[in-house]
Parts: structure tokens; sequence; C-alpha cells
DNA sequence: CATCAGGCGAGAC
DNA sequence: GTCTCGCCTGAT
């Protein structure tokens, strides 16, 4: 099956390389044709143009894809509220408009983004695909390719910080231990998080180890939704300093200011790449 | 060789 | 509360 839909501002490339998604990677060949495995689930989709093509049932499509890749937002509704004399974040947001923040697995995105901490996006998925592969369930495509879930709570719970260690995950190992044991014991409920305000649930994830305020902002926009959640890393911290030295101007985009953060990231992101 | 990559915890003060 | 320091590992 095959559900093919027209959409501007989505950009697969886009959202795969923008650093939220660590387990989408590009096929191989011509064509802009990807594979995710998210929410229990595995998924083609290709782009030619603004149409996709989700290699599923419409019925998967509906009740999966269409809120995980968030269609019914209006990216360009909100690329459009920019302050049009900040050329800045006009020219990011025009260079990164096919973004779009995914709503995410919540306990996925804890574990990505402690990972993704003194790491580089490269690694972050290789790590990522270690844990998947020794403690993720094995699945297997109909035509007999294995593909693993991510794994749960209570599985890393069981995994030692040496096992952890094997995975590549260096000094983050004790982190994903102790996390893993508190959320899998019941100390943290993660079905509590997902019905708090943005400042109830970073308080809540801040009490788990390997978990700060950056983090925890990844995963209040990328798990959660929140979009007034604006994560600070380097690259953000070097454009706040070079562009804003004024301030960012949070006030006018409140509610949405972790959207521009993403155009602001993978703007400088690409920018760096192509100095080299 | 040093520095850096989507930082954080622990300890000092 | 704020500051500093050490930390796995691979790339440059």
């Amino acid at each position: 099956m095959m559900v093919n839909i027209t959409k501007d501002n989505f950009s697969i490339r886009q959202i795969c390389e923008s650093g939220q998604c660590f387990r989408m990677q590009r096929l191989e060949g011509k064509g802009e044709k990807y594979v995710l495995t998210a929410l229990g689930r595995y998924l083609e989709i290709e782009q030619r143009e603004n149409q996709l093509f989700f290699d599923c049932t419409l019925e998967e499509f509906e009740g999966i894809w269409r809120k995980y890749f968030d269609l019914e937002e209006d990216y360009g509704k909100i690329i459009n509220m920019i302050d049009p004399k900040d050329d800045y974040l006009v020219k990011a947001a025009s260079y990164g408009s096919g973004i779009r923040i995914l709503r995410q697995d919540l306990w996925e995105m804890i574990i990505s983004f402690i990972v993704s901490q003194q790491n580089n996006i490269v690694r972050i998925k290789k790590c990522i695909e270690n844990l998947c592969e020794k403690y993720g369930e094995e699945k297997r495509l109909k035509d007999g390719r294995k593909y693993y879930l991510f794994p749960t709570p209570e599985a890393l719970a069981k995994a030692s910080i040496e096992e952890l260690y094997a995975c590549n995950l260096g000094y983050r190992s004790k982190y994903i231990h102790k996390t893993s044991g508190s959320v899998a014991f019941g100390e943290v409920d993660l079905e509590a998080i997902k019905q708090m305000d943005y400042k109830a649930a970073m308080n809540e994830l801040c009490k788990l180890t390997g978990v700060g305020e950056k983090v925890a902002n990844c995963i209040c926009l990328f798990a959660l939704h929140k979009t007034e959640a604006f994560p600070v890393d380097t690259h953000i911290q070097k454009v706040l300093k070079e562009q804003y030295a004024g301030g960012f101007p949070f006030e006018r985009y409140a509610g949405y200011a972790g959207t521009l953060q993403q155009y602001i990231f993978y703007f400088d992101l690409k920018k760096g790449n192509q100095v080299c």
C-alpha cells in the first residue's frame, strides 16, 4: 500500500538532517527515499517535489504518521510570523523551511538526548543503533529483512554499566543505566509527564540522571511537542552571541521559539559544514 | 598535539 | 545560587 499526499514546507531530507530523529536514514540510490523506525514501526518514505509517498496503509498513515510528522501544522504560517527585519532568522527559516517538529516517543527521546550530549550526530546514531540491536525487540519485514525496535526501559534497566559501555556510550553509560532504572521502577512516571505543562515537565525530566536543562528542553520539544522549549546548545549559544547580542525576542515568538530554534540550529549546522 | 561534538554531575565557594 | 572541572570517543 502507498499513501500519496501533497504537502508544502515538508522536506524529509531536512527533517532527517536536522538532528531531532536519530533512527531515520536516506536509502542508497537516486531520489529522496528514507527509512524510519519509530513508534514500534518501520516506514519507508519517498519525496518528489512536494509530493510524499508513505509506504503504509491509509489507516496507518491517518492513525500514526499524520500526527508523528505534525502534518496538521501550517509551518508556512510560522515562517511568515518572523520579523521581516530579522535578516538572520528570515534566512535561516527560508533555508530550512521543510523542517518539522516531529512528535516522537518520550522514552526514546530521553535516552537519545542523553546520548547526544558532548557527541556528534554520526556517533549518536551509531550509539542508538547499538542499543537497539542489543536490547531492542527484533522484528522482520515481509521480505525477511530485520529491524529493531527501541529498547524498553525494563530492557535497558537490566543492562549493566559495563554492558552499556560496550555499546560505545562512554561516560553516558552510567546515566543511561540510572535513568532506565528510575523509569523501569516507577520512580519517574512517563505517562504523568505527558500530561504536564512545559515547566512541570522540565522539572520532572531534570530529576533523571544525565538530563540537564538542555537535554530536558530537547525532550520537551521533540517528544512532548512543547514548541516553547528552546534548547541552547553550542550552535545556538554561538548564534545568540553573534546575532542576538541584545537578546533573542522570546516575547515576540512566545509559544513557538522552539520551532525557530530548529531553523537556526539546522542553518548553523549546515553552514558550518559548507566552510570545509 | 589540542580541540570539539546538540552537556552534565559533583564539588568548591 | 554560581563556577569550575573532568569525562568516553572519534574526527579534524
